[in-house]
DNA sequence: CTGTATCCAGTTGGATACTG
DNA sequence: CAGTATCCAACTGGATACAG
């Protein structure tokens, strides 16, 4: 592939590096992650809180991820007990404004999709 | 939930019907299936083609979901052996236009994203 | 060509217990 | 509080065989 040619990108390739950015986005709670820290810093409790449904586990594993991608900074506070606090990076802000587009589509036309299921049920 | 209040709608609630969209983006085909359908109407053949990587199962599986869901309509032609074209709807048209805005921001900043992952395993 | 059906390995992710 | 470690059930998704 020739990488001084944007347009080179090719999503539909599983061996261009576009296609493993945009798997990670379709991980189950990075984008609900993302949207959360969108206003600002949150704790580690604060945001389990937020993303409601998520286990500590997933929130850990989630929260990983993003920092290691440059999305995410962890900072820790040695408190007892210990305070962890997490924020976007300018690229983690980027991504999450992106992200919020599809959040606001996604509010925006629930009714039609409901009305397409129950048409579908129908004539199923 | 005020559903007269469109920002009664709470992406972070597991029961909000917003979050079940977002949830069916977050499935590994559907973004790179809409986008592949985007320039215009494709066969089933094509398709497979077109998003590399997929096998037969995910992308009858996805092309359900995504028509049932009014993004995608299915036509047979009875020629033998049998024709199938999808095609996105207006619906699914808007939709693919926001999953396009993340293809556009993935392929900007891969650099960016690869430069973070060295730096953390530098760290780590 | 466009599916459906079945089997099965690998992964995801929840529950629980424990630590600094 | 903010994790880590472990176990295990459930789901995902690939391979294969078969059908209209």
């Amino acid at each position: 592939m020739d990488t001084n040619d944007p347009m080179a990108y090719d999503i539909f390739n599983p061996n261009c590096p576009s296609r493993a950015v945009f798997d990670r986005l379709g991980e189950r709670w990075t984008g609900l992650v993302l949207l959360a820290l969108k206003p600002g810093t949150l704790r580690f409790s604060e945001l389990r809180r937020q993303v409601q449904g998520i286990t500590q586990k997933m929130l850990t594993q989630t929260l990983r991820g993003l920092e290691r991608d440059g999305m995410v900074s962890r900072t820790v506070y040695p408190t007892v007990p210990v305070t962890v606090e997490y924020t976007l990076t300018p690229l983690g802000h980027s991504l999450s404004a992106a992200v919020d587009v599809l959040r606001a589509w996604a509010i925006e036309h629930i009714d039609e999709i409901d009305a397409a299921r129950a048409e579908y049920e129908q004539a199923g």
